[in-house]
DNA sequence: AATGTGACCAACCGCCTTTGT
DNA sequence: AACAAAGGCGGTTGGTCACAT
């Protein structure tokens, strides 16, 4: 059991603090400084905890602490400090002069978040969002699915195997769509191939994309093959023709088939770039820096392996794109 | 004018880490 | 090394205010 809370002496005074409280604690704070903040509140009159009072004077009454409004070059800042650091808070104060941990909290909670959201941006991974409807849509797909012949572990499988390879492939649309700056309805796989924007590590890796999207929606269980009713906010990925011109390109420049393109392009077996299938779901890392963190620390963690048998979009909540870009080459690609 | 709703933010809570004995 | 005290941190809560209905 650990220790008892300083605060728990009874008929401490709780709640916001009156002015006069806020007089003593800087008079005190003054003369004395805080060396002990345990024994602060008796010297100085306050019939409040030592928590309470250092929090008082850290987050409100500190003589050097900046308040008003956020510039813009502070809010990029915070943007930019929270890719690297997670909810760092405090570590993220000591670059932020004049800024407590508090406020930059709750400026993020309040402000940046959203707004990264509204960018489509993760907040937490700092990269474009997968469609998050994708990820309601597939929730309602359970309640709704006919399962068949497959037992109901097998078809949660299947289906956390499907909504994964849906997030991969709309990933991939999003990159695409950024480096061409065209849909990719639009998308001109020779110009990009001519280019050398697109690597033969994409190329493999999009035919094999291409060849699982494929077997997805011919799949018993897709809203092509299927009697399963999709959900209407399930989005269109309008990926067949990415699908299209990769098989075609596949044809009739090489003539060869999915895996001899990428042994052909690579020199590596396409299994290189092996995907989760229904058997094997994709070994998820922690999704942001402070799932690491967490889990780093003793006794809180839970494991978060994949193969839950009770709920089998847990995974989706950890979904980390380094696993999807990785594989991808997305950071290479970028450089 | 009364009520509901959402945004904001100060303060609290519980846990972890550091420090002292 | 083991334990307890104190400090620190991040998540969450709840009060207040502005605005909409």
């Amino acid at each position: 059991m650990g220790r008892s809370p300083c605060c728990d002496e009874v008929g401490l005074k709780k709640g916001p603090w009156t002015p006069e409280e806020d007089k003593k604690l800087m008079e005190f704070i003054h003369k004395h400084g805080h060396e002990s903040w345990r024994r602060l509140p008796k010297l100085a009159g306050l019939n409040r905890c030592g928590k309470s009072c250092r929090l008082r004077w850290t987050n409100y009454l500190r003589p050097d602490i900046k308040r008003g409004k956020f510039s813009q070059e502070e809010e990029k800042l915070i943007i930019d400090l929270h890719s690297v650091l997670g909810n760092k808070w405090s570590a993220m104060a000591a670059r932020l002069p004049g800024r407590t941990d508090n406020e930059i909290k709750n400026y993020w909670n309040t402000h940046l978040r959203k707004k990264l959201l509204q960018m489509g941006i993760d907040p937490v991974t700092h990269r474009p969002r997968t469609d998050l409807n994708l990820l309601g849509g597939l929730h309602d797909l359970l309640p709704a699915a006919n399962f068949g012949n497959l037992s109901h572990l097998d078809h949660a499988l299947k289906l956390q195997a499907d909504a994964a390879l849906l997030a991969r492939l709309q990933l991939v649309q999003n990159l695409i769509q950024v480096l061409t700056n065209s849909p990719t309805s639009n998308l001109d796989l020779m110009g990009l191939l001519g280019s050398a924007s697109l690597g033969n590590h994409q190329l493999s890796y999009l035919l094999q994309l291409s060849r699982q999207y494929e077997g997805l929606i011919n799949s018993p269980l897709s809203p092509h093959g299927s009697n399963i009713q999709l959900p209407s906010s399930l989005p269109n990925l309008g990926l067949q023709n990415l699908l299209n011109n990769i098989q075609a390109y596949s044809k009739s420049s090489l003539s060869l088939d999915g895996g001899e393109v990428a042994a052909h392009l690579d020199g590596v077996s396409a299994n290189s770039y092996s995907l989760p299938t229904s058997s094997s779901a994709p070994s998820l890392a922690p999704a942001s820096p402070e799932d690491t963190h967490i889990d780093q620390m003793q006794g809180r963690a839970t494991s978060r392996n994949v193969s839950s048998t009770t709920a089998p979009f847990a995974p989706w909540e950890d979904l980390n794109l380094d696993d999807i870009s990785s594989d991808f080459g997305w950071k290479d690609f970028l450089e």
